[in-house]
DNA sequence: AAATATTGATAAAACGTTACAGCAAAAACG
DNA sequence: CGTTTTTGCTGTAACGTTTTATCAATATTT
């Protein structure tokens, strides 16, 4: 299969009969200055640009604009469906703007977000947005420092000048949802946490334990596990709390909907029925939340939405070439009352 | 916040006394033919990246090079947890041979798998692995015209010259869900579709046909759904189904496990029992099937398998410079019965 | 009719990199 | 000691764009 040559500006110049420079111009239909051009030469040059199949060297015009028209975006976990959904928004407002979406999957993997670190300062990218788990200050001032425009989604505040944040404070979600399930009469709440360590997995143990405290509830370290934030460690996990537990719980609040929904099923499993014998309750409200039986009692965060916000934080931020002061948005949480608790 | 200027070749070699070129050697470590550079020099120059901070640009590295170390990845909705397994394995092995990934969600939109193909002709993407919904033979011609490799999951043959294909050939196992459900009596088989008119839609539509044929079951048309791969539409499909069948099936085929689990939920919210009343199965294994509660029978794709697969074609043929002739890999599938038939 | 302004197009330089050929100095050879 | 070979490094020319300055040729003014 003999594939051609990429035409050129170059070619399309020949098959023309004009410049480079025209051509430029002419397919960016620039609006500088003191470009004029004559209809009748626009046609000729489009004409060419249709015959050859003309298209931009993105590298070519990189190069020379310093815009790379790239966007990237890092996951913790691209199987949590959690993340696609907040992938799915961000890429709408992304190509909607013109730009292209590198997306990483860190697999909950420090080393592969270092390795994300890498890739982005090495591609130009313009603008990133993250869910950080494992990287930290310096890793952001080298990224700002690069140029390349922040937008994370954390719990604490802004980390950094010229870092935007959707800033997720879910105290008071979580104290609802506590209260919610004190409100049923729970007592002993146990928590299957995530990765500590991680912002995500720190922040959700912590508003645990200030929601407990909150409502008069000691707080009591039998009743918490860790897990990582997946399925697949669930099982094992129920097994060490209720062998820990100085009394068994009877409620459990998992720090996502992936883990509370297994932790269902596992009871159920195990003969126990929810939410009469033990009620659960997750964090996120991924799709699968609602339609399960029974349905799950959790916090929405409208991930798409969230998704959508990012990439505009990011835009914005470029628009005004970076002049922009940091900001924080704080999210919009709700405590979503279903059956299982 | 100032941001400085990135250092490139051209501050290292001044930094550290030496040649653009020799700059750009080491830091290639590059082994062509005639390249000597003693150690000295390597260790002075490396200081002088470290010291600057040095990263390559890649954009000018690509135009020189006309690599870009881009692959991209187009499926049809990244919400349908199949997709993210396989955009992991495909990620796993991108980067693995120092490719970053674009990741386009198609939304099941027709008119954003064009804007794909825009994008990546645009890009100079090196390769592309997709599931293609909506593009045709003339969309795989400019692609692989522009000296692209395409790899694509399917269940048609290899459609064009240098496209290689992971063949969807689930004939077989289709044969085997529905032998297994004549087997345990049933007779009235339903089928909610996907979308018709996309090869995956269709393709399981006539599996299933083919199927009922081959077991001597005649076809009925007032037990077919069609549906579009989601669960949103789900209860609607229910709906219809109890209205229009002749007779009221015994066990429902739905065209992926994201319909098969939203319908075992309804029928439950309808107050029949999975499997007693109704059996039902799904297709593609998602990790929620074997979790849930009862458990469903599916047809397993060993989805990051996959995708993987799909990255290696790519590199391959990117490392054979398009020499290879197409390969069609055929894909194993395995009836997974769980209790929900 | 001379001076000035406008229109339409272009040449040349730069963006940061890699590939190729070349060249001096040192080493090896006769 | 003269010649060849090897070693270590460098200059220059691309790659395909966009930008800036410039320049003829018209058109408009005085």
């Amino acid at each position: 299969m003999a594939h051609k040559r990429r035409s050129t500006l170059k070619d399309v110049a020949l098959h023309a009969g004009v410049s480079i420079t025209t051509v430029s111009q002419v397919v960016n239909n620039s609006t500088g200055g003191n470009i004029r051009i004559s209809q009748e030469t626009r046609d000729r040059v489009w004409q060419a640009v249709q015959a050859l199949g003309y298209t931009p060297n993105a590298s070519a015009r990189s190069l020379r604009t310093r815009k790379t028209n790239l966007l990237a975006v890092l996951v913790p976990d691209i199987a949590n469906p959690f993340y696609p959904q907040l992938i799915r928004g961000i890429q709408d407002v992304a190509s909607e703007n013109g730009y292209d979406l590198l997306v990483y999957d860190a697999d909950d993997r420090p080393e592969r977000e270092k390795a994300f670190v890498e890739a982005i300062l090495r591609r130009q990218v313009e603008g990133v947005a993250m869910v950080p788990f494992y990287l930290g200050r310096e890793d952001f001032v080298r990224i700002t420092q690069a140029n390349i425009a922040v937008a994370i989604m954390t719990s604490t505040p802004p980390p950094m000048p010229g870092v935007d944040v959707l800033q997720v404070d879910d105290t008071q979600a979580l104290s609802a949802m506590l209260d919610h399930l004190i409100s049923k009469g729970h007592r002993r709440i146990a928590h299957l946490s995530g990765v500590l360590g991680t912002i995500a997995g720190d922040c959700r143990l912590a508003g645990y334990r200030r929601a407990l405290e909150r409502a008069g509830i000691p707080f009591d370290e039998s009743l918490v596990c860790i897990g990582n934030f997946r399925a697949g460690g669930v099982p094992g996990l129920i097994d060490q709390l209720f062998a820990q537990a100085k009394q068994p719980p009877t409620a459990i609040f998992a720090a996502n909907d992936v883990m509370a929904i297994a932790t269902i099923y596992d009871l159920k499993r195990r003969g126990l029925r929810v939410p009469d014998d033990i009620a659960v309750c997750g964090y996120d409200n991924i799709p699968e939340a609602g339609m399960m039986i029974p349905a799950l009692t959790t916090i929405d965060q409208q991930m798409q939405q969230e998704g959508q916000m990012l990439a505009r934080l990011l835009i914005e931020r470029l628009e005004s070439k970076n002049k922009l002061v940091e900001r924080a948005i704080p999210l919009e949480f709700r405590l979503v009352i279903r059956n299982s608790t």
